[in-house]
RNA sequence: GCCCCGAUAGCUCAGCUGGAUAGAGCGCAUCCCUCCUAAGGAUGAAGUCGUAGGUUCGACUCCUACUCGGGGCACCA
């Protein structure tokens, strides 16, 4: 209707450039918005405001003469020229109901677009080191990353969704060590667990699978490896320091196959753990890529021979240096270390070269707003390696505080008091946490009120939107009426004509455009308060007393019922998009 | 010091790529079930849109400086 709208007024606009009768020709891209105010009618547009300089005279004035020039048509009921010179377009009112007879024909597919068929999108998110469990913070990049691909999905995107395994490097060489440290304890060893390792029970869980696999196979005694160690922090001493000799140590005891077996143990069920938690919580993903796997099949290795070809590689201090100030970074950065390891970052070189390789019209990684000084340097890799970095969108997720009883809950990794994604999760339940991740706009810092997610009243926007639907369903189930009925489809929408009935007709209409709005604006929030509106709409209307659905005026009955089942369809559509539940009773 | 995000009603936040009197929820005050789930609804009070300039016919929205919060600046990932 925007575009039907926007056309009368381009046309409007180039009769008057051609019959000449504006000296300067009129150059505008034509905005149709929707009115905020019920009295500037349906939709508003302010080109002649913007032309007024071009045109050389009062917008009121250019506004008059657009309006004169503007072909007829059928769906326009009347034109206004207001205030300081907005034209106000009034739609036919029998054109309102008109969206209910859409609804009900395109039911799940109604609110979905093919704007971008055709374009294949990957979303890469969440990416948690599989060292631990994931926890609260991983949570809402978890949930925002699903609800982005879902709306990239409605709007006609291709998507893949992929998690990228960080199952190589020293943090997980850390993880073994931790493993075999407490397999050593559970042989009854003694001695002082050190400060850097992962303290979290899930290690001993690991720990006792192997012991019980393999019994005292890979028992070293403690004086065998409590010599010629240097001290760890709490005595004073450098943790990192203390950690990296506790791993050569482990992998000198336990040679490359007994080493392989704890790493491939404690990798193996971490994944599993995260995969399982993820899915319980909703999020589905299409690729599993892992670290490691650039290493053997040596794509890291390429890719820095790219950026060396290019010229973009040095060698300093005996480490290799990717010569990213070329491209704006405050620093270069190292590749190779002299110890003749890769950095992380060189492996995710390897890992952009491999995505933009794989054909994707378009890339969106998600990370904690901590990464964002890593920005610059992974564009600056991409144009090094000659691909377009504006293909690629890192999109920064802000953190979330948890509060429960007012208090702000703290939580830190390595000591192992963290709140897991998964007690969340059991806490609130999967519908109220994807939701309250996604309630807040994605750069804005997010309070998550544990209680508020658990209470069952109007004020959790999360039971506020699923209790309208579930009034739906049960409305339904009153009146005994199916929803598939033919009397509901055919029933009359010209018998909605209050103000209530009205509100709710207008919300449904817009809910395309919500839609293409957060798919376009990566902003699930949009349609999160966009559900809020309508469920405000359908409390609000069904509390009246006149508006009761179940009626002896059947005509109007079955109009109220189309209204209300396709206002479910459109809740029912936007809840799913979250993957948020749609009860029918609650 | 440099970089990113934020600052809007007592609280938590919207405000659509500048537009017509700045919105919602909570909280507060008053009210609404012989009525389809009160897990709800209605009405009202409440804002110099962080500060100071600038661009514009028009600025919460754009630009600059500053103030105050949060985060980041590794041969860690």
């Amino acid at each position: 209707m925007q575009d039907q709208i926007a056309k009368l007024i381009s046309t409007a606009i180039d009769r008057l450039n051609s019959a000449g009768s504006i000296s300067a020709g009129l150059n505008a891209n034509v905005q149709v918005t929707r009115s905020k105010d019920k009295t500037h009618g349906d939709f508003a547009c302010n080109v002649a405001l913007q032309l007024a300089k071009q045109a050389q005279m009062p917008p009121r004035e250019l506004a008059e003469i657009l309006l004169a020039n503007m072909p007829e048509a059928p769906i326009v009921a009347k034109i206004e020229i207001a205030g300081p010179g907005f034209l106000n377009f009034y739609i036919q009112e029998n054109l309102h109901g008109e969206v209910l007879n859409s609804i009900l024909q395109q039911q799940a597919n109604y609110g979905l677009a093919n704007t971008y068929a055709g374009k294949k999108v990957q979303i890469e998110f969440v990416s948690a080191n599989p060292t631990g469990p994931l926890h609260v913070g991983h949570g809402r990049g978890a949930a925002y990353g699903a609800t982005i691909g879902n709306l990239l999905a409605a709007v006609g995107y291709d998507v893949q969704r992929e998690y990228y395994v960080n199952d190589a490097g020293r943090q997980i060489d850390i993880l073994s060590a931790s493993v075999w440290l407490r397999y050593l304890e559970l042989c009854d060893e003694k001695f002082t667990f050190p400060s850097n390792a992962y303290q979290g029970d899930y290690v001993w869980d690991i720990a006792a699978t192997l012991h019980r696999e393999h019994g005292d196979k890979y028992l070293h005694a403690t004086k065998e490896w409590m010599f010629d160690l240097p001290s760890d922090e709490p005595q004073g001493g450098d943790k990192e320091i203390y950690i990296d000799t506790i791993i050569q140590k482990t992998k000198a005891l336990l040679d490359e196959d007994g080493y392989e077996i704890f790493t491939n143990c404690a990798l193996e069920t971490i994944t599993n753990d995260i995969k399982d938690d993820l899915e319980l919580f909703g999020v589905h993903y299409d690729n599993w890529f892992s670290e490691k796997s650039l290493v053997t099949s040596n794509k890291v290795q390429a890719a820095l021979k790219i950026l060396d070809e290019n010229g973009y590689s040095y060698i300093k201090d005996q480490a290799v240096w990717f010569r990213s100030t070329d491209f704006g970074d405050e620093k270069d950065r190292v590749l190779v270390r002299a110890n003749g390891t890769h950095t992380y970052f060189a492996s995710d070189i390897a890992y952009h070269l491999d995505k933009y390789q794989r054909g994707f019209d378009r890339l969106i990684n998600i990370w904690g707003a901590d990464h964002h000084g890593y920005i610059t340097r992974i564009k600056a890799a991409v144009e090094a390696l000659g691909k377009d970095p504006k293909a690629l969108q890192i999109q920064l997720v802000q953190f979330a505080n948890l509060y429960k009883g007012g208090e702000k809950l703290a939580m830190s990794t390595r000591s192992g008091e963290f709140v897991t994604l998964r007690e969340l999760r059991k806490q609130v339940g999967k519908d109220a946490a994807r939701f309250f991740y996604v309630m807040r706009k994605h750069e804005q810092h997010l309070d998550f009120d544990l209680d508020l997610a658990t209470s069952q009243s109007k004020d959790n926007p999360v039971y506020y939107v699923q209790y309208a639907h579930a009034r739906i369903c049960s409305i339904f189930e009153q009146a005994g009426v199916d929803m598939q009925d033919k009397s509901i489809s055919d029933a009359d929408s010209e018998q909605l004509s209050n103000e209530h009935e009205k509100t709710i007709l207008k919300l449904l209409s817009q809910y395309p455009e919500n839609v293409s709005a957060a798919a376009e604006k990566l902003s699930p929030h949009i349609l999160v308060n966009y559900l809020r509106e309508v469920a405000n709409a359908l409390h609000s209307f069904y509390n009246e007393k006149e508006n009761q659905v179940l009626m002896d005026d059947i005509a109007l009955r079955n109009a109220r019922l189309k209204l209300i089942y396709a206002t479910k369809i459109v809740i029912n559509n936007g809840l799913t998009l979250l993957d948020v539940s749609s009860p029918q009773k609650m």
